[in-house]
DNA sequence: ATGAGATCAAGAATTATTCTAAATAAGGAA
DNA sequence: TTCCTTATTTAGAATAATTCTTGATCTCAT
């Protein structure tokens, strides 16, 4: 008794497939435990907190296979370090100018959002990503700048 | 006679304004001359041709204050280094994943990007930035990868 | 011509990310 | 179990894009 059980769980997942290990564990849960679309340092500083040995190195490993899995999203907004995301549903990203929080933007129902821009004839998209700028819904309704 | 003119026009421009000099004119002709979206590095071995002693800081330079001044876009595709246009129309750009070239995709002429979004209550968008990423229309015309 | 401020150039510094190589852990077979 | 093969983790070096620093040079308006 008291063996520790080390069954790992094999996650088929999109396109590819990963082993479910203890850091890998560690970082997809951060991810899901505080949605604010974290850079991998930061993923690094929490994931620390639970498992003080877990190192930079594997911290970036495991987001790189989990993002080939197609579970974690990477977020390119502007020139910044890439940040990570579990919503796996189609949607764009709000980089509020003011506070710097990262909204998630779905994509309405019903809608296709290429349908917006003039597609060269016979191009395929495989890919879309949406990263918008602006005020967020708590900044814009503040007064004015107080600084 | 034969005296150099040094002239140089302060352009007024989107939100700021800046001196047309020697260097920026090259670079900005660089942009215009082939419109592939380079790189800085690109850019600055296109300008060496034509101004041989231009520094790469000088080309960042240029570049920076160009875009501050809205006369050209700075275009930041997936993880790699930032790419310039000075196609100043609202537009999307599209990646092949085949062939590598950065194609514009003009806004329709009536069309909102950000209608197929569901924008949070209030938020403000400044700016939007779309990327894309497929086969263009030569790629996905090809018969199969023969690699 | 002169002085203030803008611009340029060269190289150092920074930072995110990737790579390398060695240590460790896991899963399967015997 | 024990042994073997392979995957994963780790620390640190390496890379690459970009920014910063500093002094030289240029421009424009006196
Ligand atoms: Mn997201
Ligand atoms: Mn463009
Ligand atoms: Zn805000
Ligand atoms: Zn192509």
């Amino acid at each position: 008794m008291n063996h520790e059980d080390h069954q790992e769980e094999t996650l088929h997942v999109g396109s590819g497939e990963f082993r479910m290990t203890k850091q890998r564990r560690v970082v997809y849960d951060v991810l899901l435990d505080q949605r604010d679309h974290p850079t991998a340092q930061e993923v690094y500083s929490r994931a620390k907190r639970r498992m003080p040995g877990i190192s930079l190195a594997t911290v970036y490993n495991c987001l790189d296979t989990m993002a080939q899995a197609g579970v974690v999203k990477q977020v390119n907004v502007a020139r910044d370090a890439t940040r990570f995301c579990p919503n796996l549903r189609p949607h764009a990203h709000f980089l509020c100018a003011r506070c710097g929080e990262v909204l998630d933007v779905d994509l309405k129902p019903t809608a296709d959002a290429t349908l917006a821009w003039a597609m060269p004839e016979g191009a395929s998209v495989e890919h879309l990503e949406v990263a918008m700028r602006g005020l967020c819904p708590t900044c814009a309704s503040q007064p004015a700048q107080l600084v």
